[in-house]
DNA sequence: AGCATTCTCTGACCTTAGTCAGAGAACCTG
DNA sequence: CAGGTTCTCTGACTAAGGTCAGAGAATGCT
């Protein structure tokens, strides 16, 4: 009897909302209801503005106001203007509510050592072993892969992660990539991909037009909590994709020859090394693929 | 880094209640409210009682009596006396709410797919496996352990399971051991244990008085399906727990040399083999531990 | 400076989810 | 067949969660 994935990720489905999302309900439901607790653990230690509330729980801004004002007056929270703009206002614990969110967080604790706390050593073992590779996974899964232009904050953002990298390991200067970057990986000949999760980038890859008409990959990056998640290899595929929207019929790119994971990823998606093909002083090997 | 149980274990809470519990609620928000489409994908296709979906659901009679009215209502479900105790009423789907309940199940089938779809296959069989493990385990934490008189429905279901495999295995024929086995696995000298998961028994075993005042183990049984998840050792602790509660100072068991499993079991539980100390026919070794 | 936009808040309103007490029919037990 | 129990249902009620329109302050843009 072979399973079908679907069928194991809906009997999983299945048993986690009964046994986890239930008790998970009533250990935060604790004298408040479960809306003024969601809000007032998200809150957080470090607090938050109105709006980041607004947008990580995603609820209507008159309901999360009226939240708030229960929270204030119970002495949970304070409500203060931001200080760089005075329209966002800050939301910060008092002591008080920083007791309170503390038994949150201990109720929580609680809910995952109940769940622990039956199996022997082998079996949680077992157990957390597949909770994180199914998060790892499950994270993955859910990566927003989204077309940016280059000058974009989050994919600013995710360049900068990676010409630090490529610093750290090779001692690489940006200088004026940042310039030519923007405008080569740009349309119509080019654009540029980040991949994010909560919003935050965690991979990147542009491609750009070459003289002979082919379509080079650049500035490839994957962050480093999650390697292993096949998400490079899903965003070269993504690349590619869009490569070949673009009328591209050949994809080339360089690498440096200690990134041996990077190489292997290269050729199980059908790359072959080729000649070099630019000038470029960081690369030793050089890739293409027909699209 | 070492990383504790629990940490995994939130870090996977919350990344599973946001990116598939928020999913799951609007896929299956089509149209009619969240309670009502829950309830109709439990009736199913092939119906059910109003108490087993009260048990299931764990809802107040009242209000499931009302999202019936409601379902019925909407022409999706009828309500008849049932046939052979007229106080209980069957719920069964009309052609519309088969209708309805394809659709439903549809969504959620679109769901596990939108969630492994964007997964290489490598990874995709990774995620299936972590989960299929998952699911077991967190199974295996949430059974409830109960002490049933051996007559209670639940723990006559287990217990002719129990008969029911080592008839198949060894040619047992219970005989009158319902009967002696009642009587003597009852208070004050004996107990019976069933461990249940969502109501149903998958696991089983009693606890006798022995003529030289020691204890004894009996009618221990493990369903097929929850095999390897620890359940068997942990129902065994159990029982030399309350054994130990009652006691007792010595307990002892006697088993057959094919159920090599249930042997090793043993063992690692502080087992020691002895000789023969009964007349059981079926038995092949014996086992003795000091509480 | 004037105008559009962003951000938060309030008031009015609605649906969903759920509780509780008690009634009435069917069944079981002695 | 009397009395207790089980099962479902109705009516009355409440809390929780959420939507929508618009007001008012702060800011950005030209």
């Amino acid at each position: 009897m072979l399973e079908e994935p679907t069928d194991v990720v809906r009997r999983f489905n299945r048993t986690y909302t009964q046994r986890i999302g239930a008790l998970d309900e009533s250990f935060l439901g604790t004298g408040r209801p479960l809306g003024p607790s969601r809000l007032l653990f998200e809150i957080g230690e470090s607090g938050a503005t109105v709006r980041e509330l607004r947008d990580r729980m995603g609820l209507d801004s008159g309901y999360l106001s009226r939240l708030l004002r229960g929270l204030e007056g119970d002495g949970l929270v304070e409500v203060r203007p931001d200080l760089t703009d005075a329209r966002r206002r800050r939301v910060t614990l008092t002591r008080r509510g920083r007791t309170a969110w503390r038994r949150l967080d201990d109720r929580s604790e609680d809910l995952a050592r109940t769940l622990v706390a039956p199996l022997s050593d082998r079996q949680r073992a077992r157990l957390v072993d597949a909770l994180a590779t199914a998060d790892l996974l499950v994270r993955a899964a859910t990566v927003r892969l989204e077309d940016l232009p280059p000058t974009d904050a989050r994919a600013v953002e995710a360049m900068a992660a990676y010409f630090a990298e490529i610093g750290r390991r090779f001692g690489f200067e940006p200088g004026d990539a940042w310039r030519v970057d923007a405008e080569s990986m740009t349309a119509p000949d080019g654009f540029f991909v980040v991949a994010t999760s909560d919003g935050e980038p965690v991979a990147c890859g542009g491609v750009q037009r070459l003289p002979d008409g082919s379509a080079q990959i650049k500035r490839m990056w994957v962050h480093d909590g999650w390697r292993g998640a096949g998400l490079g290899a899903r965003l070269l595929r993504h690349l590619e994709d869009r490569a070949r929207e673009h009328g591209y019929a050949v994809v080339r790119l360089d690498t440096n020859d200690t990134l041996t994971e990077a190489i292997a990823m290269y050729e199980r998606a059908g790359y072959r090394a080729i000649a070099r093909y630019n000038d470029n002083p960081w690369a030793r090997c050089w890739f293409e693929k027909d699209l």
